[in-house]
DNA sequence: CTGAAAGCGCTTACAG
DNA sequence: CTGAAAGCGCTTACAG
């Protein structure tokens, strides 16, 4: 009985091999199912098997990744704003974990404080730890991500551009802010306050126009002080809806208010409610995206839901195609993917008619 | 001009070496600090560099780990119920994420349906591709996991029981529902009613004896009836107090309603606003752990704060250390680390004095 | 049916 | 100051 000092390191092929009697290349073919000739005589199959039980083999992925050239990993980049991931990244991110476990790949988190500054660290990301990766970039400013490596596919969900050679997956925001600011009008509301997102976001861009095409052609006016810029926070939300009701007096107030985010709407509701103003009798409030926000408020949000979760599903599906195709693909194409948008109807709209 | 038909691979040190006109051991030197001697003149120095940012280098991980046996890489383990990863969860994941950076590991999260059933998939993941992990374990029965392999260090972040050769971090549950409770009966309430976490948790055990403990300090009665099993998640919440309703009548309405945690409390809400019983008017809620749910209920919840974003960052810290010693470390302890817990108050308790 | 060889891209001793 | 050698643990051709 050789003592064996190799302190607390994992058994390897070779340790197999010995025990069984047999060499690394064999336990590879049963173990590993490496491509070698599959038929191995079934004693020695059991012996390696019950070797590799004994010595609790598990094959070390690093070394597999170096020989095999696929680390079976996806990664997922995303900003998180004020430290914190938000409730749209979560929703996407269970897709992805969804479809990732589906087709047995890990999957690799890589947070950045600030997509223009950090755009360089993505590079790093892409040192054969990951075979492709996930950009998670509702919040992705134009002109801020280029120069990718090409030997690593990306996906994009939300960027608000076209990234060459990236494929991307968006929903129609400006067809769901349409649909939901008719929705208002329907119900009877007129005077409609828009708090909107982040400056510079074709997102921001996008809802405004649905806002803005709604209220045409229900032939209503639409004054430009009736659009707020808020940001995608709940803080941001609460802050332009304190700010819009401190300069107007409780007879002048709107009918409505359409926010770009469920977190916006959380933020103003907050602030509505600080000044006594009840949701939805003195004032009807919308969301956008259809996050778990959207059920914890009282009253819950009626919202515009975006399919985040199926959006980060399909991205897997999309990145793994890439990474399949990568030695054969003339040259990776910025293919878009489209999803529509629904109203998700609760108890924040009331029906003013 | 030769053509290099290298599809689309990376480039590698040998690549660096070959444009620099060195070997790739003088370019690991420069490029990935390698243990060799340090001194390269300045000028092959700058040769190098110059090829690394011409050729794009990245230093392949999986090669890098196979030879430096680390991987810079921790895992998080967490089963996800419903198919969702929660607020807990996220609130930890926060904590690691921010550990993770500060101390430039990355961070791979795998979900698993059920502890029991999965926890043999938790031996898989120790196949090299991460140098330990962090089991976020609060919903984890007794003696579900065992026999973990001893070359990769673990950390548990409430697990409900020792494991062996597991470090763990818990924060003092029993003392928080204590406080919650006294709290309670301080501000007038009598009949506090009990919303408890799933069978068989030490978590729930602990909160109902901390629940049970300031009701016999106050030498206030507590009959059986007053603590509904309920389940951590929003749903089981929201099931227990109907449930609960439906065979009370408006009379003999709680003061008070405890709940073991947070989604427990907005679920227990929702059931109570459908019966158009108002709280805190009509009866107060309390929750615990204090995730963003508690600020997004109306009223905001009152609750009992775990620090679990610092549990999350202190895992990683304590992981780290056991990774760092994998080989000179006699065997790993069972060491514990505890953290108190701190009452935040919001809007739904009352003053009934 | 099984094994010896070479290589994935990087290390760390060891020479010079 | 720099390079040739051997090895991390696994592969895939190629022999026999």
């Amino acid at each position: 009985m050789a003592f064996k000092k190799n302190g607390n390191r994992a058994a390897t092929l070779a340790d197999v091999g010995r025990e069984a009697g047999v060499s690394a290349m064999a336990a590879s073919a049963v173990l590993n199912g490496a491509k070698t000739s599959t038929r191995i005589s079934m004693v020695t199959r059991d012996r390696i098997l019950a070797a590799a039980k004994k010595l609790r083999y598990r094959a070390n992925v690093a070394a597999r990744a170096l020989a095999y050239r696929r680390m079976n990993t996806i990664g997922v980049a995303a900003v998180i704003e004020g430290g914190e991931l938000n409730q749209y990244f979560l929703n996407v991110f269970n897709g992805i974990l969804e479809g990732a476990r589906e087709r047995s790949q890990n999957t690799t988190v890589f947070t950045l404080q600030n997509w223009i500054e950090d755009s360089q660290r993505l590079l790093g990301f892409c040192d054969g730890r990951i075979d492709g990766m996930i950009l998670v970039c509702p919040n992705l400013a134009s002109q801020s991500v280029e120069n990718l490596p090409s030997h690593t596919p990306f996906v994009a969900i939300h960027p608000n551009q076209v990234i060459k050679g990236v494929a991307f997956l968006e929903s129609d925001e400006e067809e769901g802010a349409f649909a939901m600011v008719q929705h208002l009008i329907e119900k009877g509301h007129r005077r409609i306050l828009h708090l909107s997102g982040g400056r510079g976001l074709i997102s921001t861009a996008r809802r405004i126009k649905g806002y803005q095409n709604a209220l045409k052609k229900a032939q209503i006016a639409a004054p430009e002080n009736m659009i707020i810029e808020a940001g995608f926070s709940i803080a941001r939300g609460k802050e332009a809806m304190a700010r819009f009701l401190q300069n107007v007096d409780a007879k002048a107030l709107p009918d409505a208010v359409f926010c770009a985010s469920d977190s916006i709407a959380v933020g103003a509701m907050e602030a509505l409610a600080e000044k006594g103003i009840h949701v939805p009798e003195d004032i009807s409030v919308a969301g956008f995206d259809d996050t778990l926000l959207a059920r914890t408020t009282r009253p819950q949000l009626s919202t515009v839901r975006q399919p985040l979760r199926k959006m980060g599903y399909d991205a897997v599906d999309t990145l793994i195609r890439a990474i399949e195709n990568r030695d054969n693909e003339p040259s990776p194409t910025s293919e878009r993917k489209g999803y529509v948008t629904e109203l998700v109807f609760r108890a924040s709209i009331a029906n003013r008619n």
